[in-house]
DNA sequence: ATAATAAAAGATAAAAATATCTTTTATTAT
DNA sequence: ATAATAAAAGATATTTTTATCTTTTATTAT
């Protein structure tokens, strides 16, 4: 069990491939993006689809279309896809499951477990979708396997 | 979504709740326990079944039986219960999915992501499956809902 | 206008996680 | 020994997540 779920996954790898090649000013396939993060690529799609209906990901159909980040959107974090795609359990949600659980009454792993959520939270806001584009294009990352 | 399955959630605060009825003295029967911290009682009864199986549990069958905690399996850190549930991933898995991540071939989200799991790690290695008995026993605390 | 391209949408399928039910085995008290 | 109790084990069912397939819609180039 890992902390993301699959779709979430695929959704962060996803943004941050589209996000290099929109940086490179060239709009991508579904297909390639799959090949590129290693997903199934109808799965993906659904995936994308979502972040395209929230505005979250720019896309055009028909020939030499594709997906594509602008400028304001690159500079998204990247909390906003997971989110999008998983909710806000990660962000909020108690870590032994119980809705009764908050600041002012709260379970025996609260205190603890507000730092994981904390780390998390500023992980995923100070990241921004456009944040790795240098480090991709000079190879120094990849998003496959 | 949440960071832990509700397997793992369900293993932790029947855990709990056992080590407080055990603190007490008390053996405690699985229609009770999954009362108290509110899951169906068939598949607690899965979980607690694996936890037996690998010794982190204590139980005994017939009239006057029922899950309990030896002194030395309250000393335990809740991390065992949580592999035992749902493996290491949320120890050592990337953020991302990706297998090939690692401290020398990092992904992108690596150093951040490092962190959180560390915390995760240090928060599941202090916490002792007796921890809460007090604050359970004085009502500070609730498992159910 | 037409053909080609690629995303969007809708319907369906497979796998995994969560949940339930039934039978068996071990233990205790009588 | 017998009856009662409670966990263990095995088989089955449901729900959610993950994955696939098909049809439709929008865009571009000719």
């Amino acid at each position: 069990m890992a902390i993301f779920s699959k779709t979430c996954e695929y959704a962060m790898r996803a943004v941050f491939y589209v996000a290099q090649r929109s940086h490179e000013g060239s709009r991508v396939g579904i297909k390639e993006i799959a090949e590129h993060i290693n997903s199934p690529e109808p799965f993906l799609a659904k995936i994308l689809q979502k972040l395209s209906r929230e505005g979250l990901i720019q896309s055009v159909k028909g020939p030499n279309g594709g997906f594509y980040f602008d400028a304001a959107s690159l500079n998204r974090p990247l909390a906003n896809i997971v989110t999008a795609v998983d909710g806000d359990n990660i962000f909020t949600g108690c870590g032994l499951g119980l809705t009764y659980c908050s600041e002012s009454n709260p379970c025996p792993l609260h205190e603890d477990f507000k730092k994981v959520r904390n780390q998390i939270t500023h992980m995923l806001n100070h990241t921004t979708i456009g944040k790795f584009n240098m480090g991709l294009i000079k190879g120094k990352f990849t998003l496959n396997k």
